[in-house]
DNA sequence: CCTGGATGAGACATCCGTGTCTCATATGGG
DNA sequence: CCCATATGAGACACGGATGTCTCATCCAGG
């Protein structure tokens, strides 16, 4: 019988990301389990989205160490960021736009976390002469994200396929829209 | 007394700007007006939330003829068009995230209008060989979407200047990250 | 077989936001 | 000056979502 809160969260995660201000109840019954169950596993709304956060920036994590940033060129070692994270994206468009979470003032200090090593990563490699040194990476992380977001709507709305999600991204962020000659 | 719809409605775009869960009573009282006559102005929030639309619409419209897509090159074009939409960033990226629009099948016709006018215009740069063409328009229209967000959220959290805003999307958009040797 | 823990189903009270109403007040034009 | 109109303040009921409780059921392990 034992409910697997992962599986819960999981399932969670999915109705949320199409359904945004989904019920209790509904989250309940795309879990299998009934609402009293739900509650007894996460005490309230609040508490989901929270465990739902924490699902996610456990997901950055794992992203973030699977692409292992500090190796090769760090153009690369965004290609690899973007196709790790690619999963994960549809929970992190909803954990963007709950920003519910980012209007208090007890943000989970776990993004902050994944700010840092994203923007580091950028830094290298402006630092190594990849990128170029006038858009901040603070900015550069900031416009992942947004483009990230943008690509799993396009995915979501079929207006893209998910197979060219990491191609979308990474081309557009590392070599603009304008066509050169050369390489 | 008479008050006027258009600042209420500014007032509202703000404060739903920073707080999307604003209540209908805190939108009455940032526009210093009554919630009894708030609500004698737009019957509820569904038709708060649709004038606002309503008003992000407009305004993309105009900034879309200010910024003459059809003159001069495309890039010039896309620059001249953030410029023009950046005082409305903030407007369209709350009316982003409210994607209760877009669950429903009676969405706005005016953005797929919108859509349509910039893809084009993203179109223009390909066929004129000035943009890449491994990258679809509708995703190109998408990013620049997403890419305003993200600006405007840099802009509000304080870690970007608001005079920065159209040379960060633009040179992000266009030029991608990657350093070049020429130009 | 039996017992304890976990679950499902449902009832119930509560809170919050909303929609609606009334009445007093103030403003502006005739 | 008088009256029509708009507004502000507040009361009231309604609905939806939530939190909590009880009880029956089911399954696993002893």
């Amino acid at each position: 019988m034992a409910v697997d809160p992962e599986h819960v969260l999981r399932a969670a995660a999915a109705l949320l990301t199409r359904k945004s201000t989904a019920t209790m109840d509904e989250v309940a019954k795309a879990a299998g389990i009934s609402r009293a169950t739900l509650h007894r596993h996460f005490a309230g709304r609040d508490a989901l989205v929270r465990a739902l956060e924490a699902l996610g920036i456990a997901e950055c994590e794992a992203a973030l160490d699977e692409a292992r940033l500090d190796e090769g060129s760090a153009s690369d070692a965004v290609r690899r960021l973007v196709g790790a994270i690619e999963p994960a994206a549809g929970l992190l468009a909803f954990l963007y736009t709950e920003n519910q979470l980012f209007e208090g003032e007890e943000q989970n200090a776990g993004w902050a976390t994944i700010d840092d090593r994203i923007s580091a990563l950028f830094r290298r490699g402006q630092l190594g002469g990849e990128f170029r040194v006038d858009l901040t990476p603070a900015w550069l992380t900031e416009a992942l994200y947004g483009l990230m977001a943008s690509g799993a709507w396009l995915v979501h709305s079929g207006k893209g396929a998910p197979k060219d999600f990491q191609h979308m991204i990474v081309e557009l962020l590392l070599g603009g829209a304008l066509r050169r000659e050369e390489s």
